[in-house]
DNA sequence: CGGTCGGATGTTACCGTGAACATCGTCCGG
DNA sequence: CCGGACGATGTTCACGGTAACATCCGACCG
């Protein structure tokens, strides 16, 4: 194993400033009782030779690593990627080093993606789990760390972030129920995903509070071909269709196109998330907005509290949007000639 | 700066196996001159103490970090983040540690980027850099770890990993052309993103070598935003659209419908990357895939190549494939009735 | 005017691992 | 029967920081 080229150390600083090294260290982590004019000398070495400090000896000799692992789909959605993105952020931000690392959700990918972060010593973790499982395999494993979890709906209480999908549903359900539909089917994500049980389950119950019949709930994966394929075993008297996400929301639309429907004339469709390209599909799909970026950084507030000993801030759901564009129309039989 | 809880260390490991740590250390690193039996106590140990071993010592023993720095851009777009999570992944299975790291493409938020994974110790570095200011920065920051390029286009050689844009664009235009099409204008990429002028660069060379009249050429910024916001200035002569990718085009139809032009009759439109709506746009649109993937693991191999020493393999860039939907017919006035 | 105190800085030990070198026993050949 | 070689393992040191403790020096006080 060839070893690397070492840069500078401590201790060649503290030579080139005529210091001792810990003198050099004090300067710097900020230490108070340091003559100005030493500081400056230091620094001033420090410039000159280019002094980066090596980290691991830092760690080592304070068994700390400041690294938070960050457990993500490696599904390349807008939502998740968006909340990743802000999670890397903030943990950079607070001075710490996110670790990333991408998992399929299959146990054995989700094991070894927590065996690496594990192995490499992260001190809190941020769980991005779209499904269940990746929950079990991380309590089966057990470890220590402050985690906080994304993607999850509340299944873990006040480290559950995320933004209020019960919420949301009832918004996107609202928004066809105003305009007059009661044959409102749903199209739900996988029957894994807390998300989408919680969307499901808000559904149901929006369905029973107000006396509507419950349609027959279809089940996707997310992804606009799932939705394109829940087309066909839409119920015949269903009128609107509430998607559990866009892009399955874009694929029934899409099929309901090939098989002659009109939205919305014939159809009412509304979905989740407000992906960019929700404002330019054909029609500009009704949707309900959630903030990904938000629930990431908040999520990385809650664990730099916890790991500092404050107490970790109460986090509310976040208030998600309605979203109106020209997927929703009033219900009936006006079929448009084409 | 409280300590963190240390786990135990080599030595626990070798005493309660009645070896020396460097025996540990041995068996670890899979050494060859080893007992069985002496080495199944040792694995016996570890296995007992749920030892980990401490990579901070390691690293600083070895002076090396096993860490391949990687600078995404932090905006969520299906082909960046596909290749980033292939990158992600290769580098971990290539028994190295990813540190993913992302910018906003601002000189400022570059540096620091950099200088976080420079800080860092990187040994190697994947730049994703989609604008050419990412790597003025890189350059002027000057170091020098093995570093290869995603999102460049051929802009670094045979470090530059990337689909042939050029070959790409020309199999759009050349869909385009085989439908009848001369009129044919292009919504280019930002000017400062290396491959969208590669794309455009290439529609010019097209055009030429057809002797076709070269439209003006537009300029968007990759979001579906600015596609919609192109159609107005489109040629009025212009029957069909090179779209520089999938979004821009998937805005770009829904202005022409608004504007009542309807695509494929009276417009022709073609994308680039394939994203996953791009096969439920109304009419499904006519692209051009590339493997992003691909170049993600590809870029790995070659550093790893060169971290090992070897001779970095040849990389072609790689074939993109047309994928041929709904959105590319026959130009002419044939105005749909609606 | 000497002792003490406190601010500024130096000295030493230690973190957990890997590398180089030392040691020990055994086997084999002269 | 002894010495060298070799295989298996142990010992020591270095890596580059931080923490604890030691030291030095000037100022202030009795």
């Amino acid at each position: 194993m060839g070893r690397g080229a070492r840069g500078p150390s401590m201790h060649d600083v503290a030579a080139l400033a005529g210091v001792s090294h810990q003198t050099v260290s004090r300067v710097l982590n900020g230490f108070e009782g340091i003559r100005p004019e030493t500081r400056d000398r230091v620094l001033e070495a420090i410039e000159r030779l280019g002094y980066r400090r090596n980290l691991a000896a830092r760690s080592l000799a304070t068994g700390r690593t400041g690294v938070v692992g960050v457990l993500s789909p490696d599904n390349p959605t807008y939502g998740a990627t968006s909340s990743l993105f802000a999670v890397e952020h903030a943990v950079r931000e607070a001075g710490l080093q996110p670790l990333i690392t991408t998992t399929s959700g299959l146990p054995e990918s989700v094991e070894s993606a927590l065996e690496f972060m594990y192995g490499r010593a992260v001190e809190a973790l941020v769980i991005m789990a779209p499904s269940r499982s990746v929950l079990e395999v991380h309590d089966r494993m057990g470890v220590e760390v402050p985690t906080a979890y994304l993607l999850t709906g509340d299944e873990r209480g006040r480290w559950s972030v995320s933004a209020d999908q019960s919420k949301g549903a009832e918004m996107a359900l609202q928004a066809l129920l105003a305009a007059g539909h009661t044959a409102i089917q749903h199209v739900r994500g996988p029957l894994d995903s807390t998300e989408a049980q919680l969307r499901s389950d808000a559904y149901s119950r929006f369905m029973a509070q107000n006396s509507l019949a419950r349609l027959p709930i279809l089940e996707g994966d997310w992804s606009p071909q799932s939705g394109f394929d829940a087309y066909v075993r839409l119920d015949p008297r269903a009128t609107a269709v509430f998607c559990a996400n866009d892009q399955m929301a874009i694929g029934l639309m899409h099929a309901a196109s090939v098989g002659g429907r009109w939205v919305p004339d014939d159809l009412s469709v509304v979905g989740f998330d407000d992906i960019p390209e929700a404002a330019h599909t054909l029609p500009p799909l009704t949707t309900v907005r959630q903030s990904f970026r938000e629930v990431g950084t908040l999520a990385v507030a809650l664990l730099t509290a916890a790991l500092e000993g404050r107490e970790p801030p109460d986090v509310e759901p976040l208030m998600p949007i309605l979203v109106e564009r020209d997927s929703v129309g009033p219900p009936g039989e006006r079929k448009r000639s084409w």
